[in-house]
DNA sequence: GACGATAAAGACATGTCGTCTTTACAATCA
DNA sequence: TGATTGTAAAGACGACATGTCTTTATCGTC
């Protein structure tokens, strides 16, 4: 049995994750402003260890010809979704995302519109392949 | 922002729910020799003390009427899923699992028969409302 | 009543995570 | 140029999670 597994993004990452995803780029001290806007003490050294641990896991790329530097996003929300969705199947579905389909589909009440628009993701994909 | 989230069930603890879920119901002995066959040592008070914490969290029920004690699940592995699914909605989706839905539809190759399937779960649900 | 197995409680090591401190450095302006 | 201001870089820190192990009490059985 192996410790614990570190999560992907903490949720202090993602808080970050998700201002740079708003913005496309910015830097430390923007999202530092958007993201303690109440607070007053020295969180500018927290989100730059948090980028720092996100750069390390390859999420935020980081321009360092420019002063300050600027960060972008270097994975889209669509991909963490996937990661996390992944990583769910791969717990309890052999890492295969259907039986999460099928999960999510049966027992769920989904609108006519809802329904509507899945049927019709489903029409396209197939007419796709 | 917070301090690290406790997971709902960890990976150790989720090993255990899943002897439990197959085996339906089980003593601490039977799980630790399905969960450490290879290993040697005194993994029996391990698989306790997570059994302990899943009961704290309400997801196992323990006989005390027999000796020993026996287990049993307390939630099936869909609502444990469903759990981990609502989780991922909270925190990229506002709460809403129909962007994840879509997510999965959209850019997942299906084979017709997966797709004929999940048809026939729309409709099926439509039938029921 | 003694013995082997289990229950119950808790100690412990390690790792994570959000935060803060410190020191070095770049840019700007007197 | 030198002082000031803000940033970069590295790391320390405490609180907590998690898997493991130890210890002591308790139960059944012979």
């Amino acid at each position: 049995m192996s410790k614990a597994t570190p999560q992907d993004v903490t949720d202090a990452e993602l808080a970050v994750l998700k201002v740079l995803w708003k913005a496309k780029t910015a830097t430390v001290r923007v999202i530092a402003e958007e993201l303690y806007k109440d607070k007053a003490k020295s969180q500018h050294s927290t989100v730059q260890k948090l980028l720092d641990r996100l750069k390390a896991k390859g999420f935020v790329a980081r321009d360092k010809t420019v002063w300050p530097h600027v960060f972008r996003p270097a994975i889209q929300q669509d991909e963490l979704i996937d990661r996390r969705l992944q990583n769910t199947a791969d717990k309890f579905c052999g890492g295969s995302m259907q039986p999460l389909l099928t999960h999510l589909l049966r027992g769920r009440k989904l609108s006519k519109t809802e329904r509507a628009s899945l049927r019709k993701l489903l029409d396209d994909d197939s007419g796709k392949q």
